[in-house]
DNA sequence: GCATGATCATGC
DNA sequence: GCATGATCATGC
């Protein structure tokens, strides 16, 4: 076989090569037995490399193809129930080196070196199925788009920002739009030094968003198409997002919409409004390209004129007899407010009772916030093993039930609350009881810290 | 007045 | 019918 690394002299030929793999199954590509000895991760890739492309296993800093500067990744992709598909996980890239990567620039970074070109593998996962009858269906070089490069240089630079400023170890994926820094070790005992801190930072490796994964999917793999928001012009999603907002701030909402020809109030009006001073066509601002390949969830905020918040934020139902089962590190709450990222539009009430946008600001959990909320969904499930306290009291409207689970009093983050259609609408405890659905919900006064600065 | 339980509205 | 975001109701 040769000198490893001379097999394909150029990336057509690469290119060729891997096109055989599609409509393979894994154990059909696999020639050396890992796919039954192995139990490792990263298996999927290492059958390809070796007995595809008939490449000796190594963990190089450079590229997999390394004369064609091109790195093989392996990567599944799912059908959904609506029938549209997702990608199944983030694409992990390499790990970071806190201790060299702050002395470099994007383009000597460690990620663009090595992930500048990818060749990806997609395969179908299917639930039930034996990973060897995976089936590899479509391959694609891959280089970040121009129209997205400013965005992910702006995140690179935020994650080298933050190891600066000694603060690895309060990284997380939702910091970032595009590109993340997500945990990649055995857990979270796998750390590493950083140099500004002797703090031992959690082992982190770069990694594009499964959002963003899911992005390419659909339109490079599948040729779907969606309504841009930042059409021509080179920028980040966050500089075109103050572009847009910042001159609208201290303006009332009925001047706004009689600007922008809003007569609709319908209870969803700011939607609406928004989507018309973006200039979309559609109206739901989390369809826009750029909000879905970085996760982007958009929420109004409502503030009373006695800067008080009067509700809290719900998360979805979670079943009593699952969370008992799940650990902090795998629960939703966790993987939800580890990854998400929020776009606040804060209105607040005048004197007049007028709504006034006060601002708008990306939002992620901090770190330090996330230590509090693991707290309170660990006393949850502390709770529901020992066995929840349910009582009932008679009042003229009917009967209400108390609870003993986490109340906004316990944590100054989060609560947990019922969520249901009404007070019938139940799970199953795992004691065999059965309990109104309930939700993790953001302490209100903890949303309106978050905000604090941008009402006055 | 606030914390907590209950329910509505909407979209798929 | 259910999930999810939003909001109401009331006893302490």
């Amino acid at each position: 076989m040769g000198e490893k690394g001379a097999i394909y002299s150029t990336e057509e030929e690469l290119i060729e090569k891997a096109k055989k793999l599609k409509g393979k199954k894994f154990k059909d590509i696999d020639k050396t037995g890992r796919i039954a000895n192995q139990k490792a991760k990263g298996r999927l890739g290492q059958i390809i490399e070796e007995s595809h492309f008939g490449y000796e296993i190594n963990s190089r800093a450079e590229a997999d193809f390394k004369e064609l500067n091109v790195e093989l990744k392996v990567t599944p992709y799912k059908l959904n129930k609506n029938g549209t598909v997702s990608a199944k996980e983030r694409l992990v890239l390499n790990i970071i080196d806190y201790m060299t990567e702050v002395d470099k620039g994007f383009y000597t970074s460690s990620f663009w070196l090595k992930n500048n070109k990818l060749l990806l593998v997609f395969y179908r996962y299917e639930e039930g199925l034996d990973v060897g009858d995976y089936r590899v269906t479509d391959t694609l070089i891959f280089e970040v788009p121009e129209e997205d490069l400013p965005t992910v240089r702006q995140d690179w630079e935020f994650i080298v920002e933050k190891i600066k400023q000694g603060k690895a170890h309060e990284l997380s994926e939702g910091d970032t739009f595009y590109l993340g820094a997500c945990p990649k070790g055995k857990d979270s005992s796998s750390v590493r030094p950083q140099p500004y801190s002797d703090i031992p930072a959690m082992q982190r490796a770069y990694a594009f968003k499964q959002s963003y994964m899911t992005h390419i999917l659909r339109t490079r793999v599948l040729g779907q198409s969606t309504e841009k928001l930042i059409k021509d012009e080179r920028t980040s999603i966050q500089r075109y997002v103050d572009k847009k907002l910042s001159p609208i701030i201290g303006r009332t909402l009925n001047e706004l919409c009689e600007e922008y020809g809003q007569v609709d109030s319908a209870k969803n009006v700011v939607q609406l409004l928004m989507s018309k001073v973006f200039g979309i066509k559609g109206t739901d601002l989390s369809k826009i390209e750029e909000f879905e390949k970085a996760n982007i969830k958009i929420k109004t905020i409502r503030v009373e004129n006695d800067n008080k918040i009067r509700e809290s934020m719900s998360f979805p139902t979670f079943k009593f007899k699952e969370i008992v089962e799940t650990p902090w590190e795998e629960s939703d709450l966790k993987n939800i407010l580890g990854e998400q990222k929020y776009l606040f539009l804060v209105f607040k009430k005048d004197e007049n009772d007028e709504l006034v946008f006060k601002g708008y600001r990306f939002w992620n959990m901090p770190y330090q916030d996330l230590l509090e909320v693991k707290k309170v969904y660990e006393r949850t499930v502390d709770i529901l093993k020992e066995g929840v306290r349910i009582e009932e009291q008679v009042t003229k409207k009917g009967i209400i039930r108390k609870n003993n689970l986490p109340s906004m009093k316990d944590n100054p983050v989060c609560h947990v609350r019922p969520h249901g259609a009404n007070a019938a609408d139940v799970y199953e405890l795992p004691d065999g009881r059965l309990m109104t659905k309930q939700c993790f919900w953001l302490n209100n006064g903890y949303v309106l810290n978050q905000i604090k600065n941008l009402i006055d």
